[in-house]
DNA sequence: TTATAGTATAGCCAAATGGCTATACAATAT
DNA sequence: ATATTGTATAGCCATTTGGCTATACTATAA
């Protein structure tokens, strides 16, 4: 089987991996809040296209979904984006020898909390 | 057809994506350059395995590759990651508010120079 | 020279991905 | 009551993904 972006950091930088998605994140930073519709306007892409991008970003939490009525309202939620950041940050900070190189660093990068199947 | 993540930015993040990937990255980092079979030794999964993971690694430049005899040893090159970490830099100020809400945001966002299919 | 060690490639598989069309459905508008 | 609008779901398709085994190849070791 393949994997299935167990962990969050696996869900989070998969939904930064498309540049539609990253585009639909840059509106939401852009212009705040916005409606499905007026997520799908900028986009030459089917609707229902744009409506699973929604529902990839909204689970990993990248995105939160408001519904009023019958438009659903999309609003940019960066929590995620933290944690992504901080890996980033970690690895360069190693690499360019900003802190000492702890043999435990391997362990330390993501806490083994999580026991999922693929976790590191 | 879908897409084959040619920016840049789709493959550094798309090879982030993956817990296995992330680790060797994470190995790379803290103890330095490494042979195929030293990255290989901390997973449970088979040679060929790693040797693709390593592949995609190193397409998304995240990875460089020397050659000495039958090894292969590799390292660690940030470079990519610092596009990555501004993306998602950039876009955690706009919605701290940090920068104003300029509607040419978006715009900036990614800089349309690529001219691949997918450009955002 | 023959064996072994280090890696890559070929080829297969099941699942996930991204896209589309058709359709459903609920909420608002007429 | 009926039409329309906003959005999701179902179902299909080709491609990509991640994994495996078997095999090939090259370089070093015996």
């Amino acid at each position: 089987m393949a994997i299935q972006y167990n962990t969050s950091l696996d869900r989070t930088f998969h939904a930064l991996g498309d540049g539609t998605r990253r585009k639909i994140l840059s509106i939401l930073a852009g212009q705040g809040a916005s409606t499905a519709s007026e997520l799908l306007a900028p986009f030459d892409v089917a609707q229902p296209t744009i409506s699973k991008h929604l529902k990839v970003l909204e689970k990993a939490g990248l995105v939160r979904r408001e519904v009023e009525g019958r438009i659903h309202r999309f609003e940019l939620v960066t929590n995620p984006m933290d944690e992504a950041e901080s890996w980033i940050s970690r690895h360069k900070q190693f690499w360019e020898g900003t802190l000492s190189r702890l043999d435990t660093f391997v362990d330390q990068l993501e806490k083994p909390s999580n026991k999922q199947e693929k976790n590191e």
